[in-house]
DNA sequence: AATTATATTTAGATTTGCCTAAAATTTAAT
DNA sequence: ATTAAATTTTAGGCAAATCTAAATATAATT
């Protein structure tokens, strides 16, 4: 399997969680930062190569290889982001273009090594959950930030959007993994919402708070 | 530059070591398991670039330029070794084909990172020297074992055939690096020789030798 | 139901890296 | 100095991954 292959089986696991059927060839483009044709003929490559299944017009479903195949590259994606926040000093802003090249590297043995010098960790640095080696996944309740009510309580455990500047931004309102946090309101004209974090409240848009996942604590 | 390009430029920089004119064509593309027509569309494109210099059936010559990237390639590909070695319990004659993949990984604060965590090693596991970030290597006087005389002394400080297959062949043998011996016999008639390595006597062909760096103890 | 708009596919090109077979050049041997 | 052998280059093609522009199918409007 070529590089881009797997660049794409991992787009379409990712966007399968947004759709119900066959993921439309437009939103793998879009995902790869490619256009509608040059989806079509992977997409085609990937079907021939069972990897997924695909109609014409009807989007792409992943086979149950095709998902195999996109979780191990998670995997290693998500433990390589470990290895660059725990060891090397790395932020956690600045892990994730590193980590798209190193998750490429073909050695099973390096994968299970570096799973246990980090000491088999079952979260990235950014909440993410790491899946073990046969692919299972630790179980993960998340709910959207947008999801809480006034007054309800939670703590943060993971985001949505991994890009540098998202994360840099939530650095600078002092937002991390496992911060508590609170809704004091909600502004209903735009939905975006008071949080009292640190003793301090801030505001955040609802494009922020669909971007936050949180664990409700009630 | 591509994937491709610099394992050409590194192929380049080890031959320059054999060839004192410019590089053939044909040892370029031995070296790179590829046919010589190849090769030559590559050094043309390297030529474009001005990573080396090259005129026809005169072979090949690295540039300043080509020289530098060849060397950055290098300092990753040993860095890598002496983490998979030294972190994640690989064995030394396990960890060039993962190096060569983990080389041309692109973050100039991922090597350097790296090269920090390991404490700014100055040698790999098989004895060859790891430039620093300017690209400057360790002195080195290596000799072949080839070259000592019966009855010299010497300790082996590194290898020119990095595969597998020899550095198994060498483990069998109980050899590796800072191994203390003795040549108590050369075979005039081959060139083999008789070697004293921790009290047993063991035969090496003038294959073998010629592969083994020593440092002479006089 | 017919028309318009959107999504998707096909057709035709381009770039990188590789191949084989044939031509050209250099080197070695008679 | 010719001829023969080895090396190197050129010519022509192929597969992967991408692009733009044109054709086709599906979805939304009137
Ligand atoms: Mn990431
Ligand atoms: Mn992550
Ligand atoms: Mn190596
Ligand atoms: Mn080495």
């Amino acid at each position: 399997m070529t590089l881009s292959e797997e660049n794409y089986l991992k787009a379409v696991y990712h966007l399968e969680l947004n759709f119900s059927k066959g993921v439309p060839t437009n939103a793998i483009a879009e995902e790869m930062k490619t256009k509608a044709s040059s989806a079509t003929d992977m997409i085609k490559r990937l079907a021939e190569k069972k990897y997924l299944s695909y109609k014409p017009y009807q989007g792409a479903k992943l086979t149950a290889n095709g998902k195999k195949s996109a979780i191990k590259v998670i995997r290693k994606h998500r433990l390589w982001e470990c290895f660059l926040v725990e060891k090397l000093n790395f932020n956690w802003d600045e892990v994730h273009d590193v980590a798209e090249q190193l998750e490429h590297i073909q050695s099973e043995k390096l994968t299970e090594e570096l799973d246990k010098f980090l000491g088999r960790p079952t979260y990235d640095p950014h909440g993410d959950p790491i899946p073990d080696a046969n692919g299972n996944l630790p179980k993960f309740t998340k709910k959207k930030l947008s999801e809480l009510n006034e007054n309800e309580e939670g703590i943060c455990k993971g985001f949505n959007d991994d890009s540098s500047s998202f994360l840099k931004f939530l650095a600078k309102q002092d937002i991390g993994l496992n911060t508590h946090l609170k809704v004091t309101h909600i502004e209903s004209f735009d939905e975006s919402m008071t949080v009292l974090i640190k003793n301090k409240e801030i505001l955040l848009s609802k494009t922020a708070t669909d971007n936050i996942y949180v664990e409700s604590k009630s």
